[in-house]
RNA sequence: GGGCGGAUAGCUCAGCUGGUAGAGCACCUGGAUCACAACCAGGGGGUCACAGGUUCGAGCCCUGUUCCGCCCACCA
């Protein structure tokens, strides 16, 4: 046992002052390092882009993560907490192009060799702000383990896996529409392009008929990839039809002969059921154009402008383009009319360009063969999701999984490890021998680094020592919107590579929303800066609140006003444990065993509510409902400890009272508080290790001391069912003084009437309650007589009476007993009712009519009790 | 077009396997009582979206409807 340090805990609470102090104490005493001992705890961080800076969602997401981590250090586990970042290669580039921008040069005047190493040099100077940020919260990461997705152990592990992939025919290279962002000028995977809705418009076009005076209307939202037609597709069984197939169409404006064919492709029902076939600009109309050998015609290039094949509107921009050819088709003639039309377009889900569909040579994963194992692996429950209605989605995407194009067109990222000199490719991590051999320009998708993550930063491909005993990790903690970018690949890789799922519980955090309702983004500008919400709050009280506002699986509308719940909430843990330290005075609570304490019944009820809130909490982490765990710890400590004990306590620890029974106060609300701060510091570690340590305490530091049992000893139903009627004693006579306007300071004599046992109750406690309701007097009367002139109040059949002649307004007095008793009538019809009903007797549970039962005897006595209270009144007015 | 979530007090949300509604904030009343005014004591306030159904009993289960939000989707 170590004695506190009674000079801390100084009034005000000023959380900023203590915060700083221990995330450097940690961190230098290596609490964050994982212990052996315990089996491994282990979680893998998402890993933040290096380009950016904290986020409301991620100190949510950090939050919940550390409480799980800080939890489970005390449960005795090795707990690893992995953290890194993502080289993101994208949003990366674009940031130092900005840069570049603003100096007036571009990537290409540098070249790609120098403007790599500008990049390295903007994220050794400036990336990684996030993981210092981290650092605020009180997040328990190794640091000493940091990973980066593009240090040189992870790239080999990265280009490892393109070769192995590439050696089971599962990587393969192909040239088909993909998704173009004609500004960041690179292909795009399916999962970046977002679908917009928008309003457009539905251009009817008439496509002549060769050697005849007869047209044929198609419908398009894009007219100007018309200049790329190459075919006019019809469904095989449509009638309207069926005499055009075969014949040839003259493509207006180009003089194209082009095609009409059948295909299934086709829906009669929308539009005109002809459709133009633009195979070069569509993905649909590429597979038409597959099946029918036709011709790919590109018109427009990778920066969205008409190119050479355009004719007339060669160098117009692709809208630009839209007009004009509109508006030649209209001056021709050819429009036959125009519609509005909601469609989605897809946009680019970084800059948020409209895609351009567009035909190139790109590197494609076959997604089906590793798809195969992560299903069965959700249906066998090797893979969990909570909340479980994820697991629907997950299973959804991965049946109807498309291949993933994974080339992208910059420079930052993994180069991709294909090397070709005339005719020959070679895939090889080093240059082949021999001269003349040239790289693949392109670079990996960074989804196709991160997916490794769970194995990758433990030293995969080596068969490292932490990779034996870290993989696979724990739990995985991490917001929806990347179930597939990146836990179901994780899934699958970590399949693939390791032969097992990565983590057998994945957790899908809230969503944060602002107060109308919209996600909060960076983009939007509606997100709080979270370094100042820390500032002003402190990390604790932001930890602390949005884990007890953040219900399960539901988004959450965030509004700073409501951490003031966790900052006031924090302050009078503060607060309590300061009045506890001021009452130990230099008691050495060391030697002392509970056996030997003449417990009171108020100890032995708050000991029960400890030990019932224990178990509570526990049962609630362990079931991932992080909110019920910190409500459930909220209510323990404000309402039981501090409203209630320490309130009874207080008359306990005075010079007055008896030695012994101080002694015993002082170990039980010490021992209570030493447990609700280690149910706590999970939640909010520093304020909790900081009173910790001010306070007697077993062991160097409380987070690395061991989380509470829940004592079955302590857990006295009796206690509590009898502290309850206490309770409403107190509660009772605080009403009856304010319903007859007694001043606050005045202490009033009771009378109560009521069982043996329950005075015998009273008695036990009487003194610790008198203070509570400010009670002089306190008379108890089995069959006294009742005072001729006093308000009453009916608790449990025993009744409480203030009897104060001259201060009790009679007419009032009256009027709240009637009151009062018709509050109680309606209950009583309904209880009445239930219990005449036969069906309920013969059909409800018998404890259920057995509690029916009682509540009309208690109701019937209650009411009977206050009956007589209001004819005592009418007598005495007389 | 398919799927998922939500609708409970003025606001933000709890409500576990059905047993007649809770919290915080806001509001009203009172209080400088030596842990805390970042507090204490007390109070008002809800046909649990709507309509049916199952059940002795529905906020909770079933069906339908209306709004709001999200995800997926090659009807151009």
């Amino acid at each position: 046992m170590r004695p506190g340090s009674p000079e801390t805990l100084q009034h005000p609470y000023d959380p900023t002052r203590i915060e700083s102090r221990w995330s450097q104490e940690w961190e230098a005493r290596g609490v964050f390092t994982p212990r052996p001992g315990g089996k491994p705890f282990v979680i893998s961080i998402p890993p933040p882009n290096v380009t950016g800076s904290l986020t409301m969602g991620h100190l949510l997401g950090e939050s919940l993560r550390d409480l799980i981590l800080r939890w489970q250090r005390m449960e005795g586990r090795e707990v690893l907490y992995l953290p890194g970042m993502d080289h993101a290669g994208i949003a990366t580039q674009n940031v130092v192009e900005r840069q570049l921008e603003e100096r007036g040069t571009r990537r290409e005047d540098l070249g790609r060799e120098e403007f790599v190493r500008q990049v390295w040099a903007w994220k050794e100077q400036y990336g990684g702000l996030i993981l210092k940020q981290l650092r605020r919260v009180g997040t328990s990461a190794d640091w000493s383990r940091e990973r980066f997705t593009l240090d040189e152990d992870y790239s080999r592990a990265v280009l490892t896996v393109f070769l192995d992939l590439y050696g089971k025919g599962l990587i393969y290279r192909g040239r088909y529409v993909v998704n173009w962002c004609p500004r960041c000028q690179t292909a795009l995977s399916d999962e970046e392009v977002d679908k917009v809705e928008r309003e457009g418009s539905l251009w009817y076009i008439r496509y002549p008929i060769k050697g005849t005076e007869k047209f044929v209307t198609v419908a398009t939202t894009r007219p100007e990839t018309m200049l790329g037609d190459t075919a006019v597709a019809v469904h095989p069984k449509d009638r309207r039809y069926a005499h055009l197939v075969g014949k040839v169409a003259v493509l207006p404006l180009m003089r194209r002969e082009i095609p009409i064919l059948a295909d299934e492709m086709v829906d009669p029902k929308f539009g005109t059921g002809a459709v133009k076939v633009t195979p070069a600009h569509d993905a649909a109309d590429f597979q038409t154009g597959k099946r029918h050998g036709l011709p790919e015609i590109i018109v427009i290039d990778e920066r969205g402008v008409m190119n050479e094949n355009a004719g007339d509107f060669r160098g117009l921009d692709r809208f630009e383009a839209r007009q004009k050819v509109v508006e030649s088709l209209t001056d021709a003639g050819y429009i036959e009319k125009i519609e509005k039309h909601m469609l989605a377009v897809g946009q680019c889900s970084r800059c948020d360009t409209i895609i351009e569909p567009m035909l190139s040579w790109q590197w494609f994963v076959k997604m089906a063969p590793l798809a195969a194992p992560a299903i069965e692996a959700a249906k066998r429950g090797q893979v969990k999701f909570y909340p479980a209605r994820w697991r629907k989605v997950y299973l959804y995407w991965l049946e109807n999984i498309r291949d993933w194009c994974i080339s992208r067109q910059l420079w930052w990222g993994h180069r991709i490890p294909v090397w070709y000199r005339g005719d020959e490719m070679v895939v090889s991590i080093e240059r082949p021998a021999g001269a003349g051999w040239r790289q693949d320009e392109d670079v990996l998708d960074t989804w196709f680094s991160s997916w490794l993550w769970p194995f990758a930063t433990l030293g995969w491909p080596e068969r490292t020592p932490d990779l034996e005993r870290y993989y696979p990790n724990s739990l995985m903690v991490t917001g929806s919107d990347i179930i597939f970018f990146w836990v179901a690949r994780m899934i699958m890789a970590g399949q693939q590579f390791m032969g097992q799922v990565p983590f057998p519980h994945v957790f899908f955090t809230s969503i944060l929303r602002d107060s109308q309702g919209r996600k909060m983004s960076k983009s939007l500008g509606n997100s709080p800066d979270p370094l100042e919400i820390m500032e002003r709050f402190g990390a604790d009280a932001v930890r602390f609140t949005l884990i007890y506002l953040t219900p399960t699986g539901q988004d959450l509308a965030f509004d700073e006003k409501r951490i003031e719940t966790g900052k006031f909430f924090a302050n009078k843990i503060w607060n309590a444990a300061k009045l506890v330290q001021m009452r130990l005075g230099d008691e050495d609570l060391g030697p002392i065993k509970e056996s030997a304490l003449r417990l009171t019944l108020a100890d032995r009820w708050i000991l029960s509510r400890f030990a019932n809130a224990v178990k509570d909490i526990s049962r609630f982490l362990k079931t991932y409902r992080f909110n019920e765990a910190a409500n459930a710890l909220y209510h323990l400590a404000w309402d039981d400890y501090c409203d209630w004990y320490l309130e009874m306590a207080k008359p306990r620890w005075t010079e007055e009272a008896d030695p012994e029974d101080r002694r015993v106060a002082r170990w039980v609300a010490w021992k209570v508080l030493d447990g609700i701060l280690r149910l706590l510091h999970p939640f909010m570690p520093f304020v909790t290790e900081e009173i910790w340590q001010a306070l007697p305490h077993d062991g160097e530091m409380l987070a690395l001391a061991s989380w509470p049992k829940a004592k079955r000893a302590w857990v006295d139903a009796a206690a509590e069912r009898e502290v309850a009627f206490l309770q409403e004693l107190v509660v009772a006579v605080r009403n009856l003084r304010v319903e007859n306007n007694i001043a606050p300071g005045r202490r009033v004599p009771i009378v109560v009437r009521g069982t043996h046992e329950q005075l015998a109750l009273i008695e036990q406690l009487q003194s610790q309650i008198m203070p509570l309701a400010r009670i002089e007097t306190l008379t108890l009367a089995r069959d006294g007589a009742r005072p001729p002139v006093a308000a009453s109040a009916v608790v449990r059949g025993a009744e409480v009476f203030l009897p104060l002649e001259g201060l009790v307004d009679l007419d009032k007095e009256r009027e709240r007993l009637v009151r009062e008793a018709d509050k109680l009538l309606s209950d009583l019809e309904n209880t009445r009712k239930k219990l005449r009903n036969q069906d309920f007797l013969a059909k409800a549970r018998p404890e259920v009519v057995e509690r029916e039962r009682v509540r009309l005897a208690n109701l019937e006595e209650t009411l009977e009790k206050l009956k007589r209270a209001q004819d005592s009144m009418r007598t005495a007015q007389r």
